[in-house]
RNA sequence: GGGCGGAUAGCUCAGCCGGUAGAGCAGUACCCUUACAAGGUACGGGUCGCAGGUUCGAGCCCUGUUCCGCCCACCA
């Protein structure tokens, strides 16, 4: 590191260097420490094979941002990184790459195939950490977890088992979304809808044994092969005749009956319907209900299997849909065909539409662990921020279906199952048995499944930890304190970590739930890759630095819904760091290598200083309640105007007149007040903008009334009640700021240039006329003046430009130099703005109903602003008639 | 079809317990004032989606409504 800083930053110069840095003195190492409460958090595993994009970019530097504060304020701050093997996605990217040599998986076979998929995961995997790396991310990296390490797969295998032997985890045939694609069940969470124009088709059925034909409603007419009966609602006087008889199921002739179902609505179609229990859900439903039996007219690719006549075998299913309807056509019994809009379930990996498929796959019961999650969140065990997620939660759960477990892939946790090819009974347990638990045969089979991605997941706060034994880590870091994701995994994940909490520990894995908002383009489309419409983080950091994107993607972000960004934005970002980093040099231009500052001296500072220092304590207020409420996005703003506002352009411009001044004992006061702030500012804003600050920092001279750890990064956060507060004397310079103000936008108004020297002569009472006496040098050289003269009975001078403030008139001389008209002009115009408004006001006050019924202070209040604006508008009138 | 959220300045968003509508960016004018022109100072800009209601007083509370977004859902 450099002594000085250059004349502008430049992020790359500093960045890896100093992560390299934190990562050398170890500062987001966490181990356990029993005299020191810990913080945790859980970062949310990306996939392996997922590369950052912004909405990670925004979410992860949030939780970032809070591991830096709490790290800051004395916890034992933990940040667990990890990755997770994201069953679906990396096997289709393997899948995928294999195509383009023209092989499918199973020309490989199942070894080969995994083989591939960890040389894959090891070559392209874990691109995302080094990522995060750039990010600033401050993770234990010694941590890092992989939901496929040794560890946590036993963990997989544990809860299984034991859910297992509590017969909470069953087989069962059930209807699952198949994707024909993938060739796998997926589950309901996994599944997109997509509304397409497609056509309702009406079917003539005849009635067996009779002239009588009845007609049914399909969107699908290739399933018919599988129906096995015909509904009708039972209170549906046109068919119930009907009910009982039996259907001669065209092309296949085979009879099937008609039965009663009030699930039927007779207004719907034509107020039958053709029932295939093997291919709808609801079919399904009605099918068990009645005992029908369940034809499956597929393949595992949505062809179509030889249940079906022979000319329609191995058609995919939408060209047997067309061949289906010009057979019936030609047989004359398509009664009618009309567009129709439906939705259909998209796969959300494959964008294949679902195929409803028959099927035995692996199921946990669910009910019984949602009970005490719900209650965890109605009893206020466990929070959302916004609040408003709660309901999606509770909704969830309250109606929560069995969990389908089971995959058809080879990418994850086989399934810790074998078959026993005697006795057909399935066996389990924490080693592979070798008999069969049943009929003790040996002649056992493992399950081909994996298991669902998620069944991995869901022990993240558990697992890493060494569950399921009872480990120290274990019982010192769990419960976490929040965890920072989004929206859309709430059921897939985060209601499934409280249950398995709840379950394994007894405990809410996690106090707070944070829900980040959507990041989506300008449009407000959310980001997608088909869309491209995204912005990689990666490339805005080559442009604005990594504390840039961080500041503006959270500053951008509101605490609810989704935010808008473009690449541009962070452009503003850029700015502040440099004004930031620019400022910070300027106060270092004025230190001598190896000089010592002298401590804070109040008294020595005067009233800008100490309002600068209450500025420094009422930021650091704001940032703790900001942060404390996941207000991520109001902190940012907390430190933007505490460095831009009030250091800058009040801090350092008040200073500069002693800073270049010759008072010696002045400018050592001065110093030490500007360091210990900028010292502090640069505690705040270091959760959000890390490099920056850590580089500043180590340049810094050691402020004898701050810490000086090694790192900023383990410095003492500001707490507002112990830094230095002057409530008084602030209100007094925020006075002497407000007198600034109008002089100077008396003088921009009337086009008088900035080199024009001027004086002012203000009239006011005996303490704010010596307030500005006091103030004169700082008056002086921040609106430009020669000089500054009050008292209470200063005269208006002939020619001048007026400013009138709370309690003070103030005049400039400018006789020769203002534009009479121009200035008759603006004062005018602010007699029509005053006079609004204390119409306002006087109109307010004179209607009974409101000086009866408003609340004393209200009216107290009232009657302060007439005042005022009495005051004001006399003022305006005077100077009006004056300037001739 | 249900549920939830949003609609405030050209853009992105704040707005607490109802009490004269805010910030940043963009815009305009004037300034290269010795940290920063990626800067400074000043200024302009809003019927708070629409219609009602409650209230002395509504961006905020109530009812209805339109448009956008998200989630859930089995209407063939």
């Amino acid at each position: 590191m450099t002594d000085s800083l250059a004349a502008a930053y430049d992020p790359h110069q500093y960045e890896d260097k100093l992560y390299d840095f934190w990562m050398k003195h170890k500062v987001f190492r966490a181990e356990r420490d029993p005299s020191r409460k810990p913080y945790t958090i859980l970062m949310p595993p990306p996939n392996v094979t997922s590369q950052l994009h912004m909405g990670h970019g925004t979410g992860y530097t949030m939780q970032d941002i809070l591991i830096r504060w709490k790290r800051m304020s004395g916890y034992n701050a933990l940040w667990l990184p990890g990755t997770d093997h994201a069953g679906i996605a990396t096997q289709m990217m393997v899948e995928k790459s294999l195509a383009a040599e023209g092989k499918t998986r199973h020309d490989l076979g199942r070894e080969a195939f995994t083989k591939k998929l960890v040389e894959w995961k090891d070559k392209y995997g874990g691109m995302i950490l080094s990522q995060f790396r750039s990010m600033g991310f401050s993770c234990d990296w010694d941590r890092l977890a992989y939901t496929m390490d040794p560890q946590l797969s036993h963990a997989v295998r544990k809860i299984f088992v034991d859910l297992f032997n509590e017969g909470l985890i069953y087989r069962g045939e059930r209807l699952v979304n198949w994707d024909p694609a993938l060739k796998t069940a997926v589950s309901d969470d996994e599944l997109d809808n997509q509304e397409i124009q497609g056509h309702l088709y009406h079917l003539i059925y005849p009635i067996d044994g009779s002239d009588e034909t009845i007609t049914v409603a399909t969107t699908r007419p290739e399933t018919m092969f599988g129906d096995t009966a015909v509904a009708v609602n039972p209170d549906d006087e046109r068919y119930k005749h009907l009910v009982g008889k039996q259907v001669r199921l065209p092309l296949v002739d085979r009879l099937i009956p008609i039965v009663a179902d009030s699930y039927v609505k007779s207004e719907f179609g034509t107020g039958a319907v053709k029932i295939t229990p093997a291919h709808d859900p609801n079919d399904f439903e009605l099918g068990k209900r009645h005992d029908l039996p369940r034809i499956d007219v597929m393949t595992d690719a949505a062809t179509m299997n030889d249940k079906v006549p022979e000319r329609f075998r191995g058609m995919a299913r939408f060209v047997a849909r067309k061949e289906v309807i010009r057979a019936f056509r030609e047989l004359e019994l398509l009664a009618k065909e009309e567009p129709y809009k439906t939705t259909v379930p998209i796969s959300e990996r494959s964008k294949e539409i679902i195929e409803p498929r028959l099927s035995l796959q692996w199921y946990v019961n669910m009910r019984a662990m949602a009970a005490p999650a719900i209650e965890a969140a109605k009893d206020g065990r466990l929070n959302f921020f916004p609040d408003l997620w709660k309901k999606t939660y509770l909704h969830w759960l309250e109606n929560i279906q069995d969990w389908c477990i089971s995959r058809q892939l080879w990418w994850g946790h086989r399934i810790p199952i074998w078959y026993c090819g005697k006795c057909q009974g399935a066996s389990s347990g924490m080693t592979d048995p070798t008999v069969c638990s049943h009929c003790g045969s040996s002649d056992l089979k493992q399950d081909e499944d994996v298991l669902d991605t998620w069944f991995s997941s869901w022990l993240w706060p558990i697992s890493p930890f060494g569950w399921p034994e009872d480990s120290a880590d274990l019982e010192y870091f769990y419960p976490t304190d929040v965890l920072v994701t989004a929206p859309e995994i709430i059921f897939l994940w985060v209601a499934r970590m409280v249950m398995v909490g709840l379950k394994t520990r007894g405990e809410v894995p996690f106090r707070d739930v944070f829900l980040t908002p959507t990041v989506c383009d300008k449009q407000g489309r959310k980001f997608s890759k088909t869309l491209g419409n995204g912005i990689d983080p990666m490339e805005v950091i080559a442009k604005y630095g990594t504390d840039a994107v961080r500041f503006t993607a959270v500053q951008l972000a509101p605490i609810g819904g989704r935010t808008r960004m473009s690449a541009e934005d962070f452009e503003a970002g850029g700015r502040f760091v440099n004004k930031l980093w620019n400022a910070s040099r300027f106060l270092l231009g004025y230190i001598k290598p190896g000089q010592k500052l002298a401590p804070l001296n109040p008294e020595a500072i005067g009233l800008s200083g100490m309002w600068l220092l209450n500025e420094l304590a009422a930021a650091a207020d704001r940032m703790e309640k900001s942060l404390t409420n996941y207000r991520i996005n109001d902190a940012t703003d907390h430190v933007y105007h505490l460095i831009w506002g009030s250091f800058c352009d009040w801090g350092l411009e008040t200073a500069k007149s002693v800073l270049m001044g010759s008072d010696e004992k002045a400018k050592e006061q001065t110093l030490s007040l500007l360091v210990y702030v900028l010292d502090g500012i640069l505690r705040l804003a270091n959760p959000i903008m890390p490099f920056v600050t850590e580089e500043i920092w180590q340049k810094l001279p050691h402020h004898p009334n701050w810490d000086r750890p090694v790192s900023l990064a383990v410095a003492k956060f500001p707490q507002a009640d112990k830094l230095p507060q002057f409530p008084d004397a602030a209100a007094k310079w925020a006075t002497v700021q407000a007198l600034i103000a109008d002089i100077r936008s008396a003088r921009s108004q009337s086009g008088i240039p900035p080199k024009t020297v001027l004086q002012a002569h203000v009239r006011a009472s005996v303490e704010l006329s010596a307030l500005f006496t006091a103030a004169s040098t700082d008056i002086c050289r921040l609106a430009s003046l020669s000089e500054v003269r009050a008292n209470p009975t200063m005269e208006r001078p002939g020619q001048c430009l007026a400013a009138v403030g709370r309690g003070y008139e103030a005049f400039i001389p400018a006789a020769g130099i203002v534009d009479i008209a121009k200035e008759r002009a603006r004062l005018s115009s602010e007699i029509t703005r005053i006079n609004k408004i204390l119409g306002g006001i006087e109109g307010k006050l004179a209607n009974a109903n409101f000086t009866d019924r408003a609340p004393p202070e209200v009216l107290e209040q009232t009657r302060g602003q007439r005042d005022n604006m009495r005051f004001q508008l006399d003022s305006l009138k005077r100077n009006l008639e004056t300037l001739t």
